[in-house]
Order: C-alpha cells, then sequence, then structure tokens
DNA sequence: GTCGTTCTTGACTGCGCTGTCAAAAATAAA
DNA sequence: TTTATTTTTGACAGCGCAGTCAAGAACGAC
C-alpha cells in the first residue's frame, strides 16, 4: 500500500490507511484483523509484483545480460519520485526486521526469488558467452541483488542518475570483465 | 544513540531514550530541545564515528586494496547481533528521508566523506598496482559505498556471513578484474 | 552551613493512536 | 417491496506519546 511505502510502518495511521484504500474502518479490521495485518499483505503483494516485474524484465529483453544492465540502469532512470521512494521491501527490513519475524519471512522469501532471478540471468549468458565462465552465478546472484539494494538507498539519500548510471556501469563491468591476472 | 539504532525514530519513545542516556527530562530537553534534535544529534555523531572508523580502517592496513577488503568482508565477520543491527545512517534515511530534510542533508554529507574515502583508496591502489589503471576511481568509490550499504541491508534481512563473504569477494573481484577483452 | 545552580522526578496537559461498538446506510437477493 | 448482509460512520475506550511544570534532591562554590 502507497501509505505504507510513503511513510512506513509507525508512522501510519490507520486513518491515513482507510483513505489511501477507500473503505471504512469495519471492512479494514474485517479483512486483514488488525494493522499489522493489513501491512504484511501489504507486504507480500509488493513483492510478488516486483518478483513478476523482474521476471518480465528477463522476458522482455533478448540478452540476459541486457536485461541485467535494463534492471540495474532501470533505478537511474526512474522518475524521482520514485527513485525518492525506494523500496518497501528494504524499508520493511529497516525499520521491522528487529521485531517482527513475519517480516523477516517475507523478506527472506523475496530475497530468494530475486537472488535466483539473477542467478538464472547469469548462468543464461554465461551460456550466451556474454559473460566469462569464470563467474560464479551463485555469487553472481547475490552481488547483483545487494548492488539493486545498494542502488535503491542512494536513490532514496538523492543520489543523481549519473551517479547511480556510473554505479551500475561498474557493477555491470565487474560482470563483463576479465578475471583477475596471475600477478594479482 | 542505541535505542534509535534498535528501533528506529518513531518506535523509540522519550522513556526509553531517558533510561539508555541515564539522565532526567528536563536535562534531555535542556540539551537537546526536543526528541527530533536529539535524533539528529544521535545521527551525526554515529556518523562521525562511522567516517573516522574508516580512515583508521585505512590507516591500519598497509595495503590500501586490503583496507577495502577488511571494510567489505568485515560486515561478515561482525557478530551476528551487529549485522541484524544494522546501519543507523541508513535506517535514517529509509525511515525519515521522506519528511526530514535535515536528516537528508546528514546523509548527503556523511556519503560524500565515505565516497571520497573510498575514492582515495582506490586511487592509492592504483598508484600501487593493485588494481587496473583503467578503473575510475570516482565511480569505483560509489560503488563500494553502494556495495557497502547493499551488504547492511542483506546482513538485516539474516543472510548468512558465507553469503556476505561471497557478495564482498566478488565485489573485490570486479576491482581487481581486467577489463573486458575486445569482443565485449 | 548557606546559597545558587543544575538535575531528577512525579504529575500532568493535550493530543493522537489502535481497535471496538453499534446504529445508520447501502447493497444485493428474493 | 422486503429482508438479509455488508459497509460506513461517529463515538468511544484505553492507552501511549511528546513535552511542560514545579517541587525536591544533589552538587559545587563560598
Amino acid at each position: 500500500m502507497a501509505v505504507f511505502w510513503e511513510h512506513g510502518y509507525e508512522a501510519t495511521s490507520t486513518e491515513q490507511l482507510l483513505q489511501a484504500m477507500g473503505i471504512g474502518r469495519q471492512s479494514m479490521y474485517a479483512a486483514f484483523g488488525d494493522k499489522h495485518g493489513l501491512y504484511l499483505a501489504a507486504l507480500e503483494r509488493y513483492q510478488a509484483r516486483q518478483g513478476a516485474a523482474l521476471l518480465d524484465r528477463l522476458r522482455a529483453v533478448a540478452s540476459p545480460l541486457g536485461a541485467i544492465e535494463d534492471i540495474l540502469l532501470g533505478v537511474a532512470g526512474e522518475a524521482p519520485e520514485a527513485r525518492a521512494r525506494g523500496c518497501l521491501g528494504i524499508q520493511s527490513i529497516v525499520e521491522m526486521a528487529r521485531r517482527d519475524p513475519d517480516v523477516v519471512l517475507l523478506a527472506r522469501s523475496a530475497t530468494a526469488v530475486c537472488e535466483a532471478a539473477f542467478e538464472r540471468m547469469v548462468a543464461e549468458a554465461k551460456r550466451r558467452g556474454e559473460v566469462g565462465p569464470h563467474v560464479d552465478e551463485r555469487s553472481a546472484g547475490r552481488f547483483l541483488l545487494t548492488t539493486l539494494q545498494g542502488l535503491r538507498i542512494s536513490a532514496r539519500t538523492g543520489a543523481t542518475p549519473e551517479a547511480l548510471r556510473a554505479v551500475a556501469g561498474f557493477a555491470i563491468a565487474a560482470l563483463k570483465a576479465s578475471p583477475p591476472s596471475a600477478s594479482s
């Protein structure tokens, strides 16, 4: 739900939620039980959509490396408002992880989905020769998700599209790179 | 302040703050004005300490590349409690950036300090031949900070030290790597 | 010991919060 | 049109919050 995304859990009142959803108090409590239940539902839905969007990105581009580029550079290409809004998944972890095991479980699940998606992209890129055979797709998948998360934090801090592109470009170059020479 | 770090701004009560600081209510309000002023003071102090710790890391290791490795791998090497606690700087951005320009200013300042520190490390590593001359130290500096932030998010999500090491190792390998071959 | 300053502490104001209650309104089915 | 169900809405309970007030305690200087 956009208001949780905008304000976070604690700073969002039930009144704001009611207005955003356009339903009455009783209906909200009947459907979700309490504010916390609504938050989990919103988070689950958000993560499902993000996962689906990742897969869409992969299908939309013939080249898996191109899809990876699309995703990383896409952060820089977002509208300023979207960049500032950031990612509800990260926000939920930062705000709630210490005291809400349900949020942690959802986050781990979403993380696994995203890492697996990136891993498949890297594996496919290796098959096509877009990425060197030395690259470990498992580590690369984790690296790409970590980079994406870092990019979102930077975006929320107000990093320019140029700075974000530089970071994304660096990460992409890291994938394409040859292994360090023997003297390393 | 550890309680802001642990719970965030909204979920920390003034009562908790008083107990953590061991002073009376009036003294806190006299010294800081209000809860928000205390938060900014805590954040500023935290960021100063993190910046100093980064510089200490650089001095502690003869090799700048070794210092970078130390920092990135250090996330994986932290105690589970510290990994779970994460970074107050990231937390402040995620929780407060949308509605607190003071937090944004502090975050940008801290970001500039960290990026500059990493940039100097990379520049020195280039001088010593630890990193290829093709590496742009500005982009690499930003990339390293973004990676560090992503690592902290992953740590807070519950990523294992092994997974964190894999990501850190990947990023470090990215620095050491030769440029992509001409066929790229 | 006295005095002035600072800090602590209990009490409190004013407010907002989450969630419940119940009556009224809206909606759908017969 | 009537009835049953669902939703909306205002009112409210119970509570916690940030911040203020003022009296008592602690401390340091003389």
